[in-house]
DNA sequence: TTAATAAAGGATAATTTTGTCCGTTATTAA
DNA sequence: TTAATAACGGACAAAATTATCCTTTATTAA
């Protein structure tokens, strides 16, 4: 569904966010070790968060990323997805044609229409708050 | 969402089962050049759709690849996902984790469930006879 | 000012996926 | 029996993705 890249990305950025609600930067080694994802991939993958301004980042001692507190209520899921997936899930044909679209229609392509918009719809609607405040009620993970 | 083999694949399998209605073989190529696929790697393809025993061929003049008439009814295409893609789909995790159920899932677990649900259903409940009767009634296309 | 900490960035490597090439095997018809 | 056709199979190549390493830059506190 997703790439590596977006997964880790993904988990990183719930793990940032949940870490952000109280205030606390995590390093790079924090991450990876709580995620359990390669460091130095990681690495990359939040400079593209950081690039892209969805996630913050202060160098020296007590750095660390973070997201700004008022951005985990406008941060949506779609647009980690979107940083670091581009939007093909959404759009992209399923059969993998250039052409597909109500118009000029693959043979799957109603059917897959309402599965693309449910992912959409649930990328969209859920934001880093939402996603967290769920974490922080139970039993939840994003190791292994 | 699926790879390029089995993107190529679905294409493929599609083309020949319509084919297959009117008891036509059809060649690699033929079948490359409908679905505007690399022949070479189309060909590996439809090897491991034959070895499935999902498609049949037969070699020399006058042969080709082809799908039962029976088998339209009762091939799925989830059957043809299955051996291209494997099903980690429907079973694997949205963020990656390898532990990720009921009883230890990740954050976005439930969230995703739906979606999941939806795509194993549609896969699941359409047969080759269904998708290819839909192409004969209309404007869909392969290609591009 | 210096030492320690931590992200940024560049180069490179490993792996997987995607794709090609070519000889072999089977089948058909002439 | 031979020539043509077409799938099969193995080896190889290119490209993309995943992953590592190491140097540089910025920040902090002592």
């Amino acid at each position: 569904m997703f790439s590596k890249s977006c997964e880790y990305g993904l988990r990183a950025v719930l793990f940032i966010a949940q870490k952000s609600t109280v205030n606390t930067k995590v390093s790079l080694t924090t991450i990876a070790d709580s995620i359990d994802s390669p460091q130095a991939f990681t690495a990359k993958i939040l400079q593209q968060l950081t690039k892209s301004g969805l996630v913050q980042s202060s160098k020296g001692p007590y750095g660390g990323f973070f997201i700004e507190t008022e951005a985990l209520s406008t941060i949506k899921l779609s647009d980690i997805v979107a940083v670091l997936d581009g939007n093909a899930i959404y759009t992209g044909c399923g059969l993998g044609l250039q052409q597909c679209n109500e118009k000029e229609p693959c043979p799957l392509h109603f059917k897959f229409i309402k599965i693309r918009d449910d992912l959409k719809q649930m990328l969209e609607t859920n934001t880093l708050a939402i996603v967290v405040k769920e974490m922080d009620s139970d039993l939840f993970h994003l190791k292994l």
